[in-house]
DNA sequence: ATTGACTCCCAAAACGTTTTGGAATAGAAT
DNA sequence: ATTCTATTCCAAAACGTTTTGGGAGTCAAT
């Protein structure tokens, strides 16, 4: 089928040991030879079998990466703004990207386990931490590299990458204080993810710090998407004493937030105040634009998989784990200062 | 390290033939013989080395799929559901998937060259086809399995999914003359893409069908993405003579002509109206929600994903091409009948 | 006694590479 | 003549699996 290094033994009429030390350019091959083999390689269009060379050397040059998805119509563009991030990064770096796709759940576990077991990739990337994060646990255990976007409550330590949600979130909330509104909703998600833990705490603490308690009765749970964002949004509004602002845990919550305020006829920036969490593309051109925090997703899909290189090839990392400060990015979506109406 | 074939070998007292012929089920190993070795490997922990299967197989049980990414900001929902598809099936039919990001361009071949010729996918799929494909002309030329979703103008024929966009733009063309308007813009995509090519001779057709020419003062170029079509939008407003309807060739640029309009004032849906094409998740939950078609995304990735794996397994094909009939989806982003103000 | 059929097993080759541990030759130094 | 050093090469083992092509033993029929 294809050529070999025995075909092109034969054709130069040398060995094999021969040929694989001409092309890897060994010293211990005269300049002639090494002319002659480099020739006939490329003459017979020669490329190396990487299958078999990832036997002999025992690895496999290959990250994985298994996609949370949930249900079929799944689309969050942090996903692929994070696999862009990793994949240009771990093409740049010569390796390979095994991604999969699996719902969080009992399967899950064994998923990685058999890439781990049958030598398919040489390290993982994980990605929506939890609390209490299995995947993590086993990958401890099995002392398999691997490096988080974000953190978890179990005991191990590892190398993770993530943003100060907290501090984020403590922006948000000093922001919409200062904005003059007492109020105050907040569209959590499921509290088992760890970012959305650290979200809701420090939103708490950021109202805290201005004199404000979070309602209890404030706080209303969604999935993390667009829909589900517009339905709780809609059940805070339907409150007896509504909410003048309502801070969503990420972006598309927050998209659809709006679109059940004006549904309402609420003029968001005016009537209500609605901040979001994360500043992918769309939160720039809704309308009106969100006012948000911004996570550089893509660059931290490209630190993560450095770091998960380096760790791979044992090369020290310039530090164990990386805490983003976020940044505030005030668009419209919370209008001006907030005169009570009453 | 690992438990191997020969381990389980040792310990039984048996040869690696035998092992091996054992756990594949083999019926020249005795029962007693079976048994023995299965639970020698299951105490053990075998898992086999997929590595060495694959060598010794000479397949890899891997698809490969490269992302066409467009710069760090790179971000189409599109893409993160279309995923999910063939993630999920190929996942289902056993199969790994090798994913690479990739700018389209001249490097981008040799990212398949190489895939190819060192064995590292049975096959590939190829998404965003362009009227002239390199990479289409190439895996023909090689003979190397692939489905594409997407047509091409190129010679050879091969396995696809597409959706008619042709008779998509054409609904959606006569939907904009129905509703009475006559100056009618289109906001286009770079015509190499084949998909942006039939979107666009699909619209003037419909339009053509209703007795209107589409002008082309009335066509502008986008990149696909929300930003630029707020841009091409924004000068398509500044005409003289601006247009009372836009429609774009996909979903998020329409967002973006929405945002464009409103910042002029425009009450979308009533000054003007904005239809988009794909029936993004956001589609739904903007403001006003989009009119647009529907192409079912994941199931298309879940098709194609099928097609290429009974294709690689040299399974027939039910059909060598599948060119599905998109549904048009009426929402609020055209309003009702179309009132010229003069 | 020989043949045939059947059951259970295995040594060796193969997949394509890299690495190990020399071997062979030539020239220079003793 | 012998030893040493350099230079250039290669056979064989190794990575872990599957497949090929039998071998050995038993039992029954001839």
């Amino acid at each position: 089928m294809s050529v070999t290094l025995k075909d092109i033994a034969k054709k130069v009429g040398k060995s094999v040991t021969t040929v694989s030390r001409a092309l890897h350019d060994y010293d211990d091959v005269s300049p002639e030879t090494k002319e002659l083999v480099h020739r006939a390689a490329e003459d017979m269009g020669y490329t190396p079998n990487i299958i078999a060379q990832r036997l002999q050397k025992q690895r496999t040059d290959t990250i994985g990466f298994i996609l949370p998805t949930f249900g079929p119509r799944f689309s969050d563009p942090f996903f692929s703004e994070f696999l862009a991030g990793i994949g240009n990064k771990a093409a740049k770096l010569g390796y390979d990207l095994l991604v999969s796709t699996h719902p969080p759940g009992e399967e899950e576990l064994k998923t990685y386990r058999r890439k781990v077991q049958s030598y398919l990739v040489d390290g993982f990337i994980i990605v929506r931490t939890r609390r209490k994060d299995t995947r993590i646990e086993y990958l401890c255990q099995a002392g398999f590299p691997f490096v988080a976007f974000g953190r978890t409550e179990e005991a191990c330590d590892f190398p993770y990458v993530d943003e100060d949600s907290e501090y984020g979130m403590r922006l948000l909330a000093h922001h919409l204080a200062d904005l003059g509104h007492q109020r105050i909703a907040f569209l959590a998600a499921p509290e088992e993810l760890m970012f959305a833990h650290f979200r809701l705490k420090g939103f708490e603490e950021g109202l805290a710090d201005k004199g404000i308690q979070l309602d209890e009765k404030m706080v209303v749970f969604g999935d993390l998407t667009q829909r589900d964002g517009f339905r709780q949004a809609t059940s805070l509004l339907d409150l007896p004493d509504p909410p003048t602002a309502i801070a969503a845990c990420n972006d598309l919550m927050a998209l659809g937030a709006i679109s059940a305020a004006q549904k309402r006829g609420l003029i968001v920036g005016k009537d209500i105040a609605i901040t979001g969490f994360d500043n992918i593309p769309l939160a720039e051109h809704s309308h009106p634009p969100l006012t948000t925090i911004h996570q550089p997703i893509y660059q931290i899909g490209d630190m993560v998989c450095e770091m998960l290189i380096k760790r791979i090839n044992k090369e020290p990392l310039r530090s164990q784990s990386v805490l983003q400060k976020p940044t505030l990015v005030i668009r419209e979506s919370c209008g001006e200062k907030y005169i009570n109406p009453n």
